[in-house]
DNA sequence: TAACTTTGTCAAGTATATTTTACAAATTTT
DNA sequence: AAAATTTGTAAAATATACTTGACAAAGTTA
């Protein structure tokens, strides 16, 4: 699975680390890592706490338009 | 949880069963009916397939804007 | 350079998403 | 009304999301 730099860019845009993410979405620090490293295919739930900690919509950060796959 | 209406309604927009849906997706039809439910939590994989087959988007179908738990 | 913070990763465990099989209720079609 | 399709649900099994604890590699700050 491809990177979210979408996700990881939108949390540096913050300035707030994966393990203020992490506490903020009550999930673990290395469950964010994965998330962001493509690692594991998260729950939705999950997605939609971390959108709401940075100010964005499951759109924004995990919605890609071209892979029409 | 909270049944998905927007999800059942694009489906029944699409004059589309659980059962086909299912099958676009790649998952069972119980699976389909459990996330019209509410009754779990799905992967943002299958999110995405089922927004792909029903030509919506993650914030379509999945994201309520008004409940800012 | 040395302390400190942040991140990647791994292995073993737990929780839960998803499957399979199956049956009944409800809806639609004939 | 009968036949056929669609949907809800349930129990047991399997796959995988997520946790916990831990260590090393980078990156940052003093």
């Amino acid at each position: 699975m491809a990177k979210n730099l979408k996700l990881k860019s939108a949390r540096a845009a913050l300035d707030m680390s994966q393990e203020e993410l992490a506490k903020k979405t009550g999930v673990t620090r290395q469950t964010i890592s994965a998330v962001e490293n493509g690692d594991y295919n998260p729950t939705i739930n999950l997605c939609v706490s971390i959108c709401r900690a940075l100010g964005k919509t499951l759109d924004d950060l995990f919605w890609n338009e071209e892979e029409l796959k």
